[in-house]
RNA sequence: GUGGUUGUAGCUCAGUUGGUUAGAGCGCCGGAUUGUGGUUCCGGAGGUCGUCGGUUCGAGACCGAUCUUCCACCCCA
């Protein structure tokens, strides 16, 4: 049997994990940094807590978990005649696999209700699996990495959220971001304007596309959808929004104007672009973009979406917003949320594009004292037992050589792990320690060794 | 889910219009040289050519199915 894994999924070397660690520990040590607490939950939940939340492409793309046991025999003869692959999923599949991170959380805030105080700040760190069809930056099992606001309905939230994407993308060094900003009210004014309200979602949909398929395209694709051309040209500045945040506020103000949702939505970006404007940016760019729409349909007031710096092709490698009632599906009415998530393993192949990993520390030893005397090997665990006490990463080589094709081997070992210390003998209490860069050799004792790598 | 693409030694790839024992580089193993490595030289192991089926006197090369890779659409992180 040739050994190989699913579809989508992959195995990380050591290089790998230690790169990505880089971005876990960064993106972590933010989140606790600005106040989140964390949380986990399972890999699986009951499928009735996850489907229909994500709609109709969502569903299929749900990866189901079989039930165990003798599970065809409790479905009816009849159902399985008519060979609807849904009906009978439901019948043979009670659980799921974890399809993001928002939905198990809010159900886990209607679960611990009276266990959490409100407003409660989470961030969470978990991989979720879509059975989607893999492409250049789309996996079937990857890391989104949370944080979510819930139980406040302050516009501060929204802007602390730019705050932490920027602080995050600064740190790993990852310059030139967009954050993109919209707000569904702002979508459904627009909808109301034009006298499309009923087709708010395809009207957002189509225009969502703009900078993929242009102008036209839009405009025939929502024609196409019943969308009247006169609603269209009411628009049409839309189609070729550009300037300061500042000057699309104003354009959007004089177009909304009918609408009083419309209206809340520019007032809730202009408080939040005031806002970042006065606090300043690291490295990201703030940017409105009412062409920004995503399809998860629980959003009620700002939307984000990460874009990377423009020299990388990459999908967003961040997404969020605002949804007012997100909980009200389980039970637990009028408590508002707003989140962000990162998308660990995009953000990770625009680094790796960029070039950014350069200061990641690779899992390596420090010092390697090499086997080739029996009789030295005790002084050497010693030597490395004080090393490791004293924080420094070295280790000996495990098996004795007993000819020099075995040195040769030791020292083969040493060159492809780049290792930097060499210790090859003892002498009462000093070691022969090579730095492997310079080829200097030098008679040191351990004390005198930590003292050089420190 | 739709459309296209890929699949040959551990890795990166060659393999001409189908024709005798399927190749290279790197890596690996062994030997020689090298003061204790990174060099160079010599030798060796390793492939049912993704899988199954078909066409043919004969297929790694042609056809079909399937799995896999990558990409676009859809959707999204």
């Amino acid at each position: 049997m040739k050994p190989s894994i699913p579809k989508g999924t992959r195995d990380f070397s050591s290089t790998e994990v230690a790169k990505r660690n880089f971005i876990f520990s960064t993106i972590k040590h933010s989140f606790e940094n600005f106040g989140f607490q964390p949380i986990e939950t399972p890999s699986f939940e009951n499928s009735s807590t996850l489907m229909g939340k994500y709609g109709e492409e969502g569903d299929r793309l749900i990866f189901k978990i079989l039930n165990s046991g003798d599970y065809l025999k409790k479905v009816d003869e009849s159902l399985l005649s008519e060979k609807d692959s849904q009906k009978v999923t439901s019948k043979i599949s009670e659980k799921a696999l974890r399809y993001d991170l928002t939905v198990p959380f809010a159900r886990y805030v209607v679960q611990h209700q009276n266990d959490i105080t409100f407003p409660f700040k989470r961030y969470q760190i978990q991989p979720v699996w879509r059975a989607d069809r893999p492409q250049k930056g789309r996996f079937r099992e990857f890391y989104q990495c949370d944080a979510d606001v819930v139980g406040s309905k302050s516009l501060w939230q929204e802007v602390e959220f730019v705050q932490l994407y920027d602080t995050v993308f600064s740190k790993l060094g990852l310059q030139g971001t967009t954050i993109k900003l919209n707000n569904r009210k702002i979508l459904s004014g627009i909808a109301e304007v034009i006298g499309a309200k009923d087709k708010l979602i395809d009207f957002t949909v189509a225009l969502d596309k703009l900078d993929k398929i242009g102008k036209d395209g839009v405009v025939t694709e929502m024609l196409a959808k019943g969308i009247s051309q006169e609603a269209i040209d009411k628009v049409d500045p839309l189609f070729s929004f550009t300037g300061t945040n500042e000057d699309k506020l104003a354009s959007l103000k004089g177009m909304l104007e009918s609408s009083e949702e419309g209206m809340n939505g520019v007032e809730e970006l202009s408080f939040i672009v005031n806002a970042i404007s006065e606090l300043g940016l690291i490295s990201a760019n703030l940017d409105i973009d009412v062409t920004l729409a995503r399809g998860l349909n629980y959003y009620t007031g700002a939307i984000y979406e990460v874009a990377a710096p423009k020299e990388v092709k990459m999908g967003s490698i961040g997404g969020g917003g605002r949804y007012d009632d997100l909980t009200g599906i389980f039970g637990l009415k009028d408590v508002s949320g707003v989140g962000i998530s990162f998308g660990l393993d995009r953000i990770y192949l625009v680094m790796e594009e960029l070039g950014l990993f350069e200061t990641v520390e690779l899992p390596k030893p420090k010092v390697l004292f090499l086997n080739f005397d029996e009789n030295e090997s005790l002084a050497k665990v010693k030597a490395i037992k004080a090393l490791r006490e004293a924080n420094i990463k070295s280790e000996l080589y495990p098996d004795v050589a007993t000819s020099n094709k075995q040195q040769k081997k030791q020292w083969k070992y040493v060159t492809n792990r780049e290792i930097e210390l060499v210790v090859t003998s003892v002498n009462d209490d000093k070691f022969t320690i090579k730095n492997m860069q310079t080829g200097d050799q030098n008679l040191l004792t351990v004390n005198e060794i930590i003292d050089l790598v420190n």
